[in-house]
DNA sequence: TAAAATAGCGTACACGTGTACGCTTAAACT
DNA sequence: AGTTTAAGCGTACACGTGTACGCTATTTTA
């Protein structure tokens, strides 16, 4: 029962995703890589792949639960910083900078199968991104007091914005040029954040008149 | 000079062209498509693709020009709507929604060529893209007396939310859903109009203390 | 200790791909 | 009228693909 053989597979299998995540890239998307290719990055005959996945696809979903893991731990990272105190738009922005830095592929991974040709890469990237949206709805809400309506419409644009923006720092070198996107993008959010601040009480005030 | 063989070949062009237009949808992109599949389509033999293209790069890039062209169109279109009256954001959320049915996959196309793999690809997008962004900037700008820098930002934002909301709304069949995601639009869209005229009208009043 | 299970390999196959090459046929030019 | 140009076709090739099948070596189970 110690395991030595599933401790063996669970290596090499650990061993598939990160060739396939390696060989992400500006250039490569995930469905442009072979089930050959990923095999022989990580050093295994063709064949052997199917001793772990049936599919490129079911890779492909593992690798988008994977991006989504990173994703949640930057929330929390992001959270962290800002109960130290800051300006939690900015504190948010430029964590979710550093993510592209520091994760390009990753991140390249869950845009372009967002708008992917596989119904069900699309689908899982859409509910991360949905768990991402939702704990900003809640924080939201709370933190700021918002009508609960009012609060997803924010999450959703704002995580809207970011992605977006992080989709554009992904082809920009230049750091400064980054810093303006940043900047940027944190005026977007405040626009953002006081017509819902504004909407919100204009719904509570409303309620209160009945 | 007539050219009866010009335009013989221009009209086989366009055979080609449509060809590789119909035969993209959700479970198929322009990456995906190959010389052979299009030309097939078109009626042709696979070398006879090389008299009107050279790759499937110099098609694609033709396609994005051509969903460019279709974009720009529905602005004018817009503005002609708008002109008769009516919420200026409602009538260009509904207009987007409008091309979205009815030319799903050449909106398609746009979206996943902005994060595809060709550099050249994203690039034609993003021009057009930010040709949209432009036009709808130098509107604001002037119908709302916004700051230079503002109206950009607004812009920016503004197209961002729409391209998503038109990303989402390909996904969804029913019609109320879609309605919803509209009126969400809207709403958002009015978000961040009112944060950037709010932080114009407060960028002029530090100007005219001066 | 004997038997069963299984990770990994090598071979083999059918298939789709891009494209080089030479040919035909009809338009365009001289 | 004679010559050149060029659209379109068919054949052919080398290559990369997914995967079926049987084998080996080692762990796990009985």
């Amino acid at each position: 029962m110690s395991g030595v053989r599933a401790q063996q597979k669970e290596k090499t299998r650990r061993l598939l995703i990160d060739a396939a995540l390696k060989q992400l890239s500006a250039e490569r998307s995930f469905s442009s890589l072979s089930l050959r290719e990923v095999a022989k990055e990580a050093g295994l005959a063709p064949t052997s792949f199917y001793r772990h996945f049936s599919d490129m696809d079911e890779l492909g979903l593992t690798l988008v639960d994977e991006a989504g893991l990173t994703l949640r731990q930057l929330m929390r990272q992001a959270r962290q910083r800002i109960a130290k105190g800051g300006s939690v738009i900015q504190i948010s922005v430029a964590t979710f900078m550093e993510l592209i830095e520091s994760n390009g592929n990753v991140f390249r991974l869950l845009l372009r199968e967002r708008s992917g040709t596989s119904a069900a890469f699309r689908a899982a990237v859409i509910r991360e991104i949905r768990y991402f949206t939702m704990e900003l709805c809640d924080y939201l809400q709370q933190a700021n007091d918002l009508e609960g309506e009012v609060a997803y419409m924010q999450a959703n644009a704002a995580v809207t914005i970011v992605f977006s923006a992080g989709s554009d720092a992904l082809d920009i070198d230049d750091k400064a040029e980054r810093d303006e996107l940043s900047k940027q993008t944190i005026q977007q959010l405040r626009f953002i954040a006081r017509g819902a601040a504004e909407l919100s009480d204009r719904r509570k005030a409303v309620r209160k008149r009945k």
